[in-house]
DNA sequence: TTACATTATATGTATCTACATATATTTGTG
DNA sequence: CACAAATATATGTAGATACATATAATGTAA
């Protein structure tokens, strides 16, 4: 992967911090596209992807759809359709919650944790993309990503 | 803006190349939100705007959709649809090239040059985001995403 | 020059995104 | 309790994305 400039062919920047709002977005886009690419076998998208993840972080517990929406990372994705994708799919059960009519209780399905088994070490894989950098400058740059956002 | 646990309400990650990847994507989805917000005002979208900035940098001169779109930073956008829409609203002028006719040669009009003119300031205003950080932070940030990308 | 591969652009499609809005339910206040 | 405000989900929409394919023009080798 060639540096900034050459991949956007702009031989130099105003800034450097217009270099970096640039440089975040193009190093996330290639991320997405990678991401995307490894997924579609599985016939999931990045998003649907993140979703069953929640879910299975939850260790069998529910979900409302709006704690979903909460915890991804695209926070204007929508919940009820991806869930609805993803029930379609047989990947997650929905049900009306008993406490709260309005709430939908979301969880993934036996069917949902073999798919993501079978997809975990397609995400080892693709983590080590990251080998260039040493784990000091792994964790350097989630503190300045970190401090970034503020 | 929270740290990347508390924003998506995840306790702690696998490790750190699993928070990386994600603090990478969730911190551009932040900026391409509060970049679409900025330019709504202006009805172009982040893209519309990437095809117009890429257009004044050529000073006058023409560019073809092919080489818009290798100078995108989203490199799967679809240059043709972007430049129509910018057609439609008269920000730029597009001609067959006397060269080679199956190329276009697209040009911003100078309606195209105000808009940027009115929306320069809200950009400056946008890298304000990242006053959190010190000059050789930003630079150090640059550095390490290149070298992520290799 | 013909035939074939390559290139540049455009378009068809299914899906996704961002936003506004609709509907149903629950909560809070008098 | 009645009624307004808040909350949870679903859906309509316009536009963007990713991919495949179509069309036209150019380059190249026999």
């Amino acid at each position: 992967m060639p540096s900034i400039e050459e991949a956007i062919k702009q031989k130099e920047f105003a800034s450097s911090s217009e270099k970096l709002s640039i440089n975040i977005l193009f190093t996330a886009s290639w991320l997405n596209t990678t991401h995307s690419q490894l997924l579609r076998p599985f016939d999931l998208t990045p998003q649907q992807y993140n979703v069953l993840r929640i879910l299975r972080g939850q260790k069998g517990g529910a979900l409302s759809v709006n704690d979903i929406n909460c915890r991804m990372v695209d926070k204007m994705s929508n919940g009820s359709r991806l869930v609805e994708k993803l029930r379609i799919k047989k990947l997650v059960h929905r049900q009306e919650s008993k406490d709260d009519r309005r709430t939908m209780d979301v969880m993934i399905t036996s069917q949902g944790l073999d798919v993501l088994t079978a997809i975990d070490p397609k995400i080892s894989q693709h983590r080590e993309l990251f080998s260039n950098l040493e784990d000091h400058e792994i964790a350097l740059l989630n503190d300045l990503l970190d401090k970034l956002r503020n």
